[in-house]
DNA sequence: TAAAGCACTACAAAATCAGTAGTATACTTT
DNA sequence: AAAGTATACTACTGATTTTGTAGTGCTTTA
């Protein structure tokens, strides 16, 4: 269900407001790229729910999935579109820190 | 219910996450102080989840609600935590522009 | 004192999320 | 080639959250 807006705010709220969607972009920042490094890392975080935020990532163009040859499973990057939103989770974690 | 960690972006998250968290405070600065205001501004949020989060919003200490005489109904306001906020809903602007 | 505006509260229905268990697929070992 | 294993999911039930509508209570104004 969406905000019913057109505002810039309320775009970028449609997907960053989701639960569990600005800590999946903290791990990726941190360097996490796995499926199981995700579910680690967001301990609580269900299954099925990871699986549905990363497609909406991935449709959203922020993240990309590679299947490497020569290794089990598939891997996720920040696209450059992504790596844009470094300046806003340092907003959020240096306000978090007060 | 939390993200069980502790860790600022977590912690900001367990507020700002909330639904229609970023959008009423998109509101309040731009200048809605009245709960119909709010709610007219937010078009589609029920009563009951403003009234909820303007709570949780006062708790944390982000926004004051004064009861002023000679005027019907009360008002709210950013403390200084809250307009501290700015960057941050300004950064979330000019990513959903993009 | 009566009327009207404003700020809520109550509650049922709908949507979303959590938690657990089970499945699919690709690689690896035997 | 067959069996085993690691990884990445999907399915499902029950719990929680949100929506949408209707109604209540205080405060000011007439």
């Amino acid at each position: 269900m969406g905000y019913g807006q057109f505002c810039p705010i309320a775009k970028a709220t449609e997907l960053l407001g989701e639960r569990w969607m600005l800590l999946i972009l903290r791990e990726l920042f941190l360097g996490s790229h796995r499926y199981s490094e995700l579910q680690r890392g967001l301990s609580r975080i269900s299954p099925s729910l990871l699986t549905k935020r990363l497609k909406e990532l991935e449709q959203a163009g922020i993240i990309v999935r590679k299947t490497e040859r020569g290794r089990k499973g598939h891997e996720y990057y920040l696209t450059p579109a992504g790596k844009e939103l470094q300046p806003l989770i340092e907003n959020l974690a240096v306000w978090g820190m007060c």
